[in-house]
DNA sequence: TGTCTGAACCAATTCAAGATTGGTCAAACC
DNA sequence: GGTTTGACCAATCTTGAATTGGTTCAGACA
């Protein structure tokens, strides 16, 4: 902003000069190759001696360029044109960063807000299964045959809100809530037992979505979840 | 299930024989050693030599084991206990299986929920963070540049959310949108006005999340959102 | 005195070459 | 016939050297 015409009001301010030298003339060079985005551009050190400057003044003309977007630098990597990629963590490595309680802080969130679209979007061909998958929860005869019903139960919800994208989100939230829980199972000699927590939520869930009660279903959902969590955190303790 | 017995009922058949032997070896193997999941147990050759065995034999048992989800194996990398790491196949290609309008719903619903969870979450180098985005969303110099300022901002918003499962889903919708609206870009020669709407928006967004406003942060993200789809569908009319 | 330069060093990353590993097949062998 | 053995393949890991941005500091220079 200031000094760069330094020349021409007469004032002499040699810091602000050279800077601003090399940064046009980075500049200058950078407008004449005009490389496409994500280019890497040559070594500082090879680029200092091809503009004629010293390392250091490349180094701040590269660091203004870089604050206005226009290059990303990485140590070991390299400096390249365009702005600096966003790094996604893949889901398929999401499992080893994450951990039970951040799985159910998002299902806590996500959830309640599928059963709401549920709620509004579901056909009676929909509300039907859901009615199935409860009946299975109830006819379960191991802990394992009930977790595996109430999967079903949780993931016919999704595909009731009718939105093939927000149903394949909950397939990847739910691949990584079994990556991360992997051996928390129950025993599976024994049931669950008929006063279980999770069977009258279900049913209010069931019920809100067949009523198209859309805060009635998020609410429900919300709770249930929030009981799932008690008890996974009652599990957990040592007794 | 036949022929593992087959010493006792008299009738050989050699090779279910050899295969069950050293089936039941390695189990025991196995079971004496008693790997923690993801061990890497030793290559096929050593095991073969360990055990006595033939590496063919030993492969068709490891085979057993694997489709009993017991242990997985890859080339170049080696054979390990427990079951294969999740991969999520559905979101590869559910970028053919839905559309724009879904891609937007979808978006309306996660986004709010993901800025009000960096409203509750955000550090103040967070904050910093999306000012320095929300900056240089305003200097961009074409469509192009505001494009990926904006894409950085709503995605620094879901970092901010101190969920790293949350950010990963983020990503994969993410992914999903560029596939989707791949094509829809603007020119790259005009720049976006200085009255466009979403400025105004994100600022409102930002200084909702600052103040810790987890309603308002919530609120004005849909509404940026609502903003953002009614433009579009403006821009997809004929004219 | 104060600035700038160049060289040296550091940690992160890339790159290339060799070693490993599961998968496959055909010849040898019983 | 069926099994074993050895060789080969492509994918992957491993290792060490080279490269790169970031930093420091002595010394040249004005």
């Amino acid at each position: 902003m200031h000094g760069q015409f330094s020349d021409i009001d007469g004032k002499h301010d040699p810091a602000a000069d050279a800077n601003g030298a090399t940064l046009v003339q980075l500049r200058a060079w950078l407008t004449r190759h005009d490389f496409p985005p994500d280019t890497k551009l040559p070594a500082e050190r090879e680029l200092a001696e091809i503009l004629g400057v010293s390392r250091g003044d490349l180094r701040k003309a590269l660091a203004t360029l870089e604050a206005e977007g226009q290059l990303w630098r990485h140590v070991g990597k390299g400096t390249f044109t365009g702005s600096r990629a966003i790094e996604v963590m893949s889901l398929a490595e999401i499992d080893r960063q994450t951990n039970p309680a951040e799985v159910m802080r998002t299902r806590l969130l996500i959830e309640p807000l599928i059963a709401r679209e549920a709620a509004l979007n579901a056909t009676s061909v929909d509300i039907d299964a859901l009615r199935r998958c409860v009946n299975r929860t109830h006819q379960a005869a191991t802990w394992r045959q009930y977790e595996t019903a109430d999967n079903e139960l949780h993931r016919r919800i999704a595909e009731a809100s009718g939105n093939r994208l927000l149903l394949a989100l909950f397939d990847a939230l739910n691949a990584v809530r079994r990556a991360v829980v992997w051996g928390m199972l129950r025993t599976n000699t024994d049931r669950p037992p008929e006063t279980h927590h999770s069977f009258a939520e279900h049913d209010r869930i069931i019920e809100a979505i067949e009523k198209r009660d859309i805060e009635g279903a998020g609410r429900e959902m919300y709770l249930h979840l929030r009981a799932v969590e008690r008890n996974l955190m009652e599990r957990g303790l040592p007794r």
